[in-house]
DNA sequence: GTAGGGTTAG
């Protein structure tokens, strides 16, 4: 990658040139200021733990300068380590080499970490020769090196052959096999550690928060408090972490106390874990107070200030800050991309992309895999696959976070072999690449080998499960969503908001009001009810069963809702035939202002026209219709004028609905024509009912799914003759109708039956009683 | 030895 201007690179070219002169005499510190640009003289000062003011600047020496400039070769060293950027690295091993600072032993070893690094074993055995013997300092950078570099065994090795170790040498190795995953060995070289120091009990503690083991890592904690361990800053912000990983809130509080105990308040890293820590407790104010209360603030405590910005409905501001930041990183730039995506605004995260590679920042595998859902999303398919080239270019494509999302952006842009190739390919695989294949599967209709790749999931956890939960509901099996959901409960898997959510949709589709309100007890034993996702799921089972008066009052005990839970009630309302209540609740949300811009989206105003057109009322409908666009700002979208024609040809007014469908700005959806169709039929209007016949032959020429609808139409206008017409049309053409289906519910158990035979595992049986009721009857 | 960003289901 090349730098562009902003790179260290060129501040350091007015180094080269003052080199030269330095070779001869060092120099003053009048002249070293003056051939230092300020970005420069900052990263050295601050390596040198020293503030950048008048009384630093005057009282410079030039050994403390010609320190300040190793330290800055040395922390340029390691932006090249960071962005990989080996070429840079190798010009400025040339110029130290020229000045003699390459024989400086840390300026050595951070050239040998950063050859180590990009494996360039050549330049590593170089300098290994030119320095036949390291101290103990440097063997434990070595160590470091080969851990940086994936290289446990060779860290190991060096380990286990140096003649003397210290309690870097142990806690350095320690956090090698932490990273690696490989906990016990961990604990085994913790437990042999004859220096036990803060800092070995917070690389432990470190560890476990890795590796997902929370509760090991507080209990840690709380042993090493009764050691008496003095915990520093840093065993804070991984505790901190810890914290937030269990949503402990309660210990979040004592945490608080403790920090303030050891006098850690005010401490940089503490006070960006804690903005964290209040944002996630859901303390908006407090985590903002820690923000603007600190005396320095670097690159995290701006990115996690974003954060804040993002949690209070606030993308523009975060956005207004990214741009302003002092300071950003390649973790900035993802935190902001990530916003944008997770906020359905996948192309505005790849314009910012764009412009970090333009920066010259190099994207690591967060990034990248935040970039991949994006392009899901978007089923960006070729931009995707030219993402994946790349990716196999720098050797990332095996990453699991990457294959995850590799697998997910196929399988959403309908590749599902590609998908799988990846998967495949992938020679470690965690549970959430199986997840993502299964889902990919499933969201392609495969659902027979979504099965099968999920029956062959090593160690499934609830997404897992939830993945195969809402495979079926999607494809609506009904009841294999009740099996799965069994067969989770039974083998000890815990069903969460998402899971009840599906299975609540499956009881709705079905309208089984038993089964839902059976769910509904499991829903409060779990103390979830409250929950926005749970009430909406619950309001909308209630409302499709039919049983509307527990509807309303799960949506009233609701303590928080979304724009979702107002469509689910209104559209329950309207189905269920109280279509008035629905506008009376619609013209609530209207009156409370504040509310309204967030909530009133596309989807409510579908509802609301809906009970209109259910209630016969004309005026409010097209004052409703009117209103979208003007007072909202939403452009009405096919399913609204289709239910402006609908809400006409109920009314009788069929020239005016096919005029309307006429002056559409776009395409009419099939379904629009069905709603004319269906009013010419209850009004006799044979005329329009001709014409319009005519316009559904010619989008079921373009669409198979017309024909079913087109069948379905003439159906229930008792058209009879035309239906056989177009079945024969269909068998023709060998369309498959999709198969209607029935079914009962017997002792808690939903028996389905579709079309097609042999659906039900009993169905040979069942056909054979069937058989002999006829018999009987004849 | 650290804090800020990350994959799958809804």
């Amino acid at each position: 990658m090349k730098p562009t201007k902003q790179t260290p690179l060129n501040h350091l070219s007015l180094f080269y040139w003052q080199l030269q002169k330095w070779q001869k005499r060092p120099p003053n510190s009048r002249q070293f200021l003056s051939n230092l640009s300020s970005t420069t003289l900052t990263t050295s000062l601050k390596t040198n733990n020293k503030k950048l003011d008048v009384g630093s600047l005057s009282s410079i020496n030039p050994r403390t300068a010609f320190k300040a400039y190793v330290e800055t070769c040395i922390s340029l060293l390691k932006t090249y380590l960071n962005q990989s950027w080996i070429k840079q690295g190798r010009t400025l091993h040339g110029h130290l080499i020229k000045t003699g600072i390459s024989s400086d032993r840390y300026v050595a070893i951070k050239l040998l970490i950063m050859y180590l690094n990009c494996k360039r074993s050549d330049e590593v055995n170089e300098i290994l020769r030119e320095f036949g013997g390291f101290d103990l300092v440097a063997w434990n950078c070595m160590i470091n090196a080969h851990i940086q570099n994936c290289n446990i065994e060779e860290a190991r090795r060096i380990f286990d052959e140096m003649p003397e170790r210290n309690e870097v040498s142990y806690s350095t190795l320690i956090a090698g096999f932490m990273r690696l995953g490989r906990v016990d060995e961990s604990i085994s070289y913790f437990e042999k550690n004859p220096f036990q120091d803060v800092v070995s009990w917070t690389t432990m503690i470190s560890g476990f928060v890795q590796n997902g083991s929370n509760l090991e890592a507080l209990k840690l904690f709380e042993k090493m408090l009764e050691f008496g361990i003095i915990p520093n800053a840093i065993t804070f912000t991984c505790v901190v972490k810890t914290c937030i990983g269990l949503k402990d809130f309660g210990f979040g509080r004592c945490l608080l106390g403790l920090i303030v105990k050891y006098g850690l308040k005010s401490n940089l890293s503490v006070c960006n874990s804690l903005i964290t820590l209040h944002l996630r407790m859901g303390d908006i104010e407090s985590a903002r107070k820690v923000f603007d209360q600190m005396e320095e603030r670097d690159v995290v405590s701006w990115t996690a200030i974003l954060d804040v910005y993002v949690e209070m409905g606030n993308l523009v501001e975060a956005r207004r800050i990214f741009d302003e930041m002092p300071e950003r990183n390649e973790v900035s730039w993802s935190a902001m991309i990530a916003r944008y995506s997770q906020n359905g605004d996948a192309e505005e995260a790849l314009k910012l992309f764009h412009l970090m590679v333009l920066d010259g920042y190099k994207p690591n595998i967060s990034c990248f895999s935040i970039v991949l859902t994006a392009l899901a999303s978007l089923e960006a398919l070729p931009l995707g696959t030219n993402i994946h080239g790349h990716l196999i270019k720098i050797g990332m494509e095996e990453d699991v976070f990457i294959g995850s999302s590799l697998i997910d952006m196929y399988c959403k842009c309908g590749k599902t072999e590609d998908g799988r190739r990846v998967f495949d390919s992938l020679s470690e695989k965690n549970v959430v690449c199986w997840n993502s294949m299964a889902s990919g599967y499933s969201l392609n209709g495969k659902l027979e080998e979504a099965r099968e790749l999920f029956d062959r999931i090593p160690k499934k956890n609830t997404v897992s499960w939830n993945t195969m939960i809402s495979g079926y509901v999607q494809n609506e099996q009904c009841d294999k969503v009740f099996e799965v959901f069994d067969e989770m409960l039974f083998s000890g898997g815990i069903p969460n908001g998402s899971t009840f959510s599906s299975v609540l949709r499956a009881c709705a589709s079905l309208a089984s009001l038993e089964k839902g309100k059976n769910l509904h007890g499991k829903i409060i034993k779990l103390g979830i009810q409250y929950e926005v996702f749970m009430g909406t799921a619950l309001t909308d089972m209630y409302a499709k069963s039919g049983d509307i008066e527990s509807s309303r009052k799960v949506f009233n005990g609701m303590h928080e809702k979304n724009e979702i839970s107002w469509t689910a009630m209104i559209q329950g309302l309207a189905d269920n035939g109280f279509g008035e209540e629905a506008l009376v609740l619609f013209e609530e949300i209207e009156k409370t202002s504040a509310m309204a811009p967030t909530v009133v989206t596309e989807l409510i105003f579908l509802a609301v026209l809906f009970a209109c057109s259910h209630c016969g009322l004309l005026e409010k409908g097209f004052r409703y219709f009117e209103s979208m666009e003007r007072v909202y700002g939403i452009k009405p979208r096919g399913k609204h004028y289709t239910c402006m024609v609908d809400l006409l040809a109920r009314s009788g007014r069929l020239n005016e609905a096919e005029e309307f469908i006429k002056v559409m700005p776009f395409q009419p959806e099939v379904n629009a024509w069905a709603a004319l169709l269906s009013g010419c039929s209850i009004y006799k209007n044979e005329d329009i009912a001709e014409r319009t016949v005519k316009k559904l032959w010619e989008l079921a020429e373009e669409n198979s799914a017309g024909y079913v609808l087109l069948s379905n139409i003439y159906a229930s206008a008792g058209r009879w003759t035309d239906v056989s017409k177009v079945r024969k049309l269909m068998r023709e053409k060998r369309l498959k109708k999709i198969g209607g289906c029935s079914w009962i519910e017997l002792r808690n158990e939903v028996h389905s039956f579709y079309c097609e035979d042999g659906c039900h595992s009993q169905s040979a049986d069942i056909y054979a009683i069937l058989e002999l009721i006829h018999g009987s009857d004849e």
